[in-house]
DNA sequence: CATAATGCTGCATACGTATGCTACATTGCC
DNA sequence: GGCAATGTAGCATACGTATGCAGCATTATG
């Protein structure tokens, strides 16, 4: 790659006629300058189209302001969003995210290129071994956030939405408005995301001498949600609700239930699910779910990292947003509730 | 931020009983150091769990093993494919993704950004001022893939799918089967990809005498496409038929006809679209619609971006993959032509 | 006017790795 | 055994910026 001569802060310290040290406290917010050489450097920096080199002050203050992301899939419709306003969050702040998605086993081969590249923070938000990644993280001495999911024994911060409150309403929700067999949809079994939804469905059910009719799990996966969408709707007395642990699975039950079981939604059967993701709210669903708010959870996300970050020392501090139950038409309202529920 | 003294090539070196530069050879492929040594260095190197920087790394070759990629949003679902895909493409090369979100103006800042990282290459996937852009990475000497669009007059290289094509076949498609009125929804009227795909159509009618019925632009928004929609059907003779310059906007397009407009897809109207992202498979819609292949795209971006890193200098190049009509059902068959078209 | 306090500036060095060059050791060859 | 060729190790330096420290100039204070 030929190069034509980077431009450095020595070269504008030259043509300034200051030195080097000059030039960087120029670029350094507070740091000691007087107005008038600062004018010159300026001045000549931008006569030279002179941009610090990021990786150098990296080098220099052990700070890259780079976060790192690990992924394990981006068609949960739910991460995209989070992509997008986390990125925009850090990048307000001055940090950049780094994507690192990580399948199954490689983790060993992304944790060696996470830490090799000086990080100032970590977002977990891969579905599998968070823990484990976490703590190798955490050892090397880099603030974690674990993104909707908790941490299971690391010392790391985590940032959830209150699952288990979320459960609750819905369960409660169904009830008020007249469902008695409630079945549920799991996600991947060992995130705590799917254990806490489904014991604060448990609970709201046990309060009213109910359990879950029938369950099956969708792993959080079209495919998987399909299969357990007929595998529930087998035989006599099928459920009259469903609640399924994230609405990218609930599209799949939907369609199933639809095209394949020839149910009516709601009339037949409700549905009710997590996360409000932008589809949810298409005339093709119009879903019924607990909203997690993005927003507030980026935003906690991000004032975590940086307070890690500019806390001498790491104190991981564990950040539940509240939800809230959007109703659409994807479940049945027991009539004479109708008018209250819609305001 | 405490630190238990990161451990340095140095340290490990010193524990092996060698120098530090064998300890930089051990972990650079092809050098020259003895298997002997090698050994001795690894095991040291576990021993502290030494590993690497790759920022002090980058300061020395001048290579970062970064590649920026350019966004403006991740709402528009075929971008999330994407953005997995590309990234784990280029992890496989030790590269990895850095994201950066530019809306409108504040391009200024983001370039000041991008630069600053000394970035080995950058992907332009954001739908506004991408010329700009283009043109000032390539300034600076690093090189850019604009992806999904076309560089109009900047000497950057770019990955499109062959849009003119997907427009003919588009348009040949639904003459083929009976459709006379046929409308466009367009993109953002400034994307080389609308202008292409709204060509191939266009070009394709005129073979047989004739133009596109109605036209409204719906710039790749839910929302304008909606309002787009509502405009092509006022009034009497509405199209038989509506070409959508994107999937992301096809589903409002069908939403607002089945459920504004009362209309039934495909019988009294055919909708056919551009990119198959993975909703336009799901029952709900069955998109009929042009795929652009995201491996492929994905697959040429990588390989433009190693080929641009290594060579000596910048040959920007252009590669256009082919596309191909993907039939479901959102578009309606003419009744002798049915069972060729399931071939 | 003398001294102290303050504000800026430049010098020198550190950050962690890569690599050209030199030097040495080993091997092969005649 | 002598010499060249090869393989491997270490030295020294470069990469571009940040910052502690010392020095100087300027201002404030008495």
């Amino acid at each position: 790659m030929k190069d034509g001569k980077p431009v450095t802060s020595i070269d504008v310290a030259k043509q300034a006629g200051v030195s080097q040290s000059a030039v960087s406290r120029a670029f350094t917010p507070g740091a000691a300058v007087s107005e008038k050489t600062r004018a010159k450097i300026m001045t000549a920096a931008k006569a030279l189209k002179y941009r610090p080199n990021a990786i150098a002050r990296t080098l220099s203050t052990n700070r890259s302001r780079i976060i790192g992301m690990v992924l394990s899939q981006l068609d949960n419709l739910f991460y995209p969003t989070v992509v997008d306003k986390l990125s925009r969050s850090l990048q307000q702040h001055g940090f950049h995210l780094m994507l690192f998605f990580a399948e199954g086993r490689d983790v060993d081969n992304a944790l060696t290129q996470l830490l090799a590249y000086q990080l100032d923070g970590v977002v977990l938000a891969s579905t599998t071994l968070s823990s484990r990644l976490a703590k190798e993280c955490v050892n090397a001495n880099i603030p974690v956030v674990m993104f909707n999911r908790s941490a299971d024994g690391a010392q790391a911060s985590s940032v959830t939405s209150n699952n288990r409150e979320g459960g609750r309403i819905v369960g409660e929700f169904l009830l008020e408005h007249g469902h008695s067999r409630i079945a549920y949809i799991a996600g991947r079994e060992d995130s705590s995301t799917n254990r806490d939804r489904e014991a604060g469905l448990t609970a709201a059910l046990a309060a009213a001498d109910l359990s879950i009719y029938r369950r099956a799990v969708g792993n959080y996966e079209r495919e998987d949600a399909a299969t357990a969408t007929r595998a529930i709707f087998a035989g006599k007395n099928p459920p009259d609700a469903v609640v399924v642990a994230s609405d990218h699975m609930a599209f799949a039950v939907i369609d199933t239930l639809r095209f394949d079981l020839g149910k009516a939604i709601p009339n037949e059967v409700s549905v009710v699910s997590f996360d409000n993701v932008p589809q949810a709210a298409w005339p093709a669903y119009e879903l019924t779910t607990v909203v997690q708010s993005v927003d507030a959870m980026v935003n906690a996300t991000t004032n975590l990292l940086l307070d890690q970050i500019n806390a001498s020392e790491i104190v991981s501090s564990d950040v539940v947003v509240g939800c809230k139950l959007i109703v659409r038409k994807s479940a049945r309202l027991s009539p004479k509730l109708k008018v209250a529920a819609r305001s």
